[in-house]
DNA sequence: TACTTCCGATTGTGATAACAATAGTGTGAG
DNA sequence: CTCACACTATTGTTATCACAATCGGAAGTA
């Protein structure tokens, strides 16, 4: 009940020239990978609605679309709820994402030129502030826009979107890891995969990414 | 408009115990994944909506779903099509499905019982009958129902949905290959991957099922 | 005190209507 | 004949209301 009412402090950027339903969805997203909303923890469609502001039903359709890309669940009793982690699952989604990712990167590797390579820098150097900024899901978020940013170099993209909701499922239990001396490793992990884009050395970069991925996977 | 109609015929498995907006989903899935409604023709809410006989709504939280799913896609002007497919996105989609696939065949290998290759066998006999059957879709669909079965029976599966939404981008564009020359090395190499199977041989499992993937390539 | 039963409150679902934006088309001027 | 403009019809979006299913707790019984 109360517990979401801070979603709508933390995380509300406000609405542009999109549609509520964006929006909502946007908001709602932001929520769940930040874990405002617990695992276990039920959300009511009329509870969100008037949190926000809005009708129900736009919080209908960004609801069922997060279900559906498993940010959040529908039980058989209708209940919605984000779901819950066990070991083994979230040892199969790092592995998903190393050969997800590595793939990806290693195929978006031809098409780097030496200006993505400075806007990786400047992401690069976006996450440290992230990091000392308000709250922890900023550094996840500048985290993501580092590594989409490399992947969507390589024009034929067709696997962002599958890591993306790799990424929203392990999302709310990142924050437990975002300790700093995780976010030292990282650091080191992004200059190596740089340079290793630099050298054009699919290998290198290969390692680079699997490293910066298991390091957070000490959880 | 009425090129659509036929998926009212063609495909309508009744309403059971499930929801509207459900039925719609799956009846619009198939109707994709069969190419009843061909790339680059747009579909409208209320069409969809009269020709299932439903409301708007539920049309419209199965659309959003399938647009997520990346099975339609809404363009700036708010049309909604079956994405047109390039060259390079298919050869990328394939891609995929080989990474993703053998390595949710190899994770699920230390899992299979006797029992499973006697189901895979049911599956793959099915196969031939569907091919047989009255429209090509169901040749897909059973094709699809060995692979996951394959993939589910490693309990802490989470590449499936991932899976399923490259079938679902791919579906519209199998029934251009699905000759029965086609059909009859896929027969082979599902038979390649049982008996991979029953050997415990990860090493052919994956080479069975990457050139299973790789002979419906041939577009 | 513990368990069952029942009723009210709340939830998700579905339909209808009003609204803003866009596409398609017809008309007019050059 | 071609192009620009305005108008109409259609589209997606959102809000409100009605309905069936479920959950919560209160009352009653053993």
């Amino acid at each position: 009940m109360n517990e979401t009412a801070l979603l709508t402090q933390a995380l509300s950027p406000k609405l542009e020239g999109q549609t509520t339903h964006q929006w909502v969805y946007y908001t709602l997203r932001q929520a769940v990978l930040a874990g405002v909303i617990s695992p276990g923890q039920s959300v009511t469609l009329r509870g969100l609605a008037s949190e926000l502001a809005v009708s129900a039903m736009p919080v209908r359709e960004a609801i069922h679309r997060l279900c559906c890309e498993g940010a959040l669940v529908m039980l058989d009793n209708r209940r919605i709820q984000v779901p819950r982690m066990t070991r083994s699952k979230l040892h199969a989604l790092y592995e998903l994402r190393i050969i997800l990712e590595t793939q990806a990167a290693v195929t978006a590797l031809p098409y780097i030129q030496t200006q993505h390579i400075e806007v990786l820098r400047q992401l690069d150097d976006a996450i440290d502030s992230a990091y000392a900024g308000t709250h922890v899901g900023a550094g996840s978020l500048a985290n993501q826009a580092f590594h989409r940013y490399l992947y969507e170099a390589n024009p034929h993209q067709v696997s962002v979107p599958l890591i993306e909701r790799l990424w929203l499922q392990l999302g709310p239990f990142w924050r437990v890891t975002a300790s700093l001396l995780d976010e030292y490793y990282q650091i080191d992990r992004h200059q190596e995969m740089i340079t290793a884009l630099e050298r054009k050395n699919a290998f290198a970069l290969q390692r680079a990414l699997e490293a910066d991925i298991r390091d957070g996977m000490a959880a």
